[in-house]
DNA sequence: ATCCACATTATTGTATGCAATGAAGGCGGG
DNA sequence: CCCGCCTTCATTGCATACAATAATGTGGAT
């Protein structure tokens, strides 16, 4: 990936990181002016990226009146994670499908690994960041191109991340094993298995967000 | 729908009609002066569309070198089929779960007429266009909001215009049919149908378009 | 005291000028 | 004659000034 030099790309890493990383709150106002100042830049690379972020589906942009961090109402979470449902499986079960490289299968279980040390240690954050990514090599993986662009709008990490903090550690142990269950669905070639899996973990997943809120 | 009152509206939709019509055919590269003149604004607008229609992927757009119509692929279509095989059913099945207020039935059958006089007089043009207004229904019947926006970048017109300009007699009229069986389907709240005869119509969609590209 | 009208103000939307990048063409060397 | 470099040019990217809009606050009337 390249680090984008023009400075639209700055501002648009930067704010998605703010709003990922949680350090602007859901319904933040995000005043154009103020983030140009922020930023050392002019209002105009910083309201592309709002507008970008806005087709991302990150912001809310209300003509003449600004945008704000989106709230996630407990419907959307429900919508986001029936799509999802839908369309995970289907990635996994063609990268399943097409067989995926020795060093590719190395890398999704190094992540498993990864992810295993984060939930122990209890680094919820870096455990997030790491699923984020494991799910978008997995989705990358599937071979059609135009998936990973359709699910940035619902794949973003403050959803996951709100999951996390909610798993006990039996939870927790289930979703990992979800996770090298997957890579060995995958290993073996076996779609129906792989598919079966990721709806299993969503699911439950999805289960997990509604019990409690 | 408010008429956008914003010149980046008008650009927005003047230059997406361009597209969605023809008259900016594929590979036409979109100059960000020749346009401002052309629709008597500045650039600042007219970039502002350019980035959206971007983000919906009728445009792609180089860093420092401009933007042009996409040109679309075997592989493009193949994609594009499958994610709407994979969603579209699951919108029909949602509609016919939730059900679907006699209005609305009416302007789904309302739009099947139309769409049959369109097929007979043979008037492509107009049968793409009710053709994507029925589909887009019932995408919003599914009740799932995240799901309109998801498909917009794989419902574009010039695809289905394309796709209607190779049918012969009898293929038209089984896609005629098709969207008859739906509406009846959903009228009978039988999600299985609804989903069914959803998958028929878009792999028959797709089988046509295989077979003589 | 409450409500409405109006002026004020903060913020977004648009236009324009300048800077920076990439492409094209001409010039010189091999 | 062909290849590579350099200059030139068109176009995008960015900054800033100005216009338009919506929100806010104030004053007066009921």
């Amino acid at each position: 990936m390249s680090t984008g030099r023009r400075a639209a790309d700055t501002a648009y890493e930067a704010v998605r990181r703010m709003i990922l990383s949680g350090e602007a709150a859901p319904g933040t106002r995000l005043g154009e002016a103020e983030l140009a100042e922020t930023l050392g830049l002019s209002r105009t690379p910083v309201r592309e990226a709002i507008q970008r972020l806005g087709a991302d589906g990150l912001v809310e942009v209300l003509p003449h009146r600004g945008a704000r961090v989106v709230l996630w109402s407990a419907r959307d979470l429900e919508e986001i994670f029936e799509l999802r449902t839908l369309l995970e499986p289907y990635a996994v079960a063609r990268a399943a499908r097409i067989g995926l490289e020795e060093p590719v299968l190395a890398e999704l279980r190094d992540l498993c690994s990864a992810m295993e040390g984060a939930a122990v240690e209890g680094e919820v954050a870096l455990l997030a960041r790491l699923n984020s990514h494991f799910h978008e090599a997995l989705i990358d993986a599937s071979g059609n191109s135009r998936l990973p662009g359709m699910l940035t709008s619902v794949m973003h990490a403050p959803l996951i991340l709100g999951t996390f903090h909610r798993y006990d550690a039996e939870t927790m142990a289930r979703s990992m094993g979800h996770h090298r269950e997957l890579v060995d669905a995958i290993t073996a070639r076996d779609p129906e298995w792989a598919a079966s899996v990721m709806r299993s973990h969503l699911r439950a997943a999805a289960a997990n967000l509604k019990e409690d809120q």
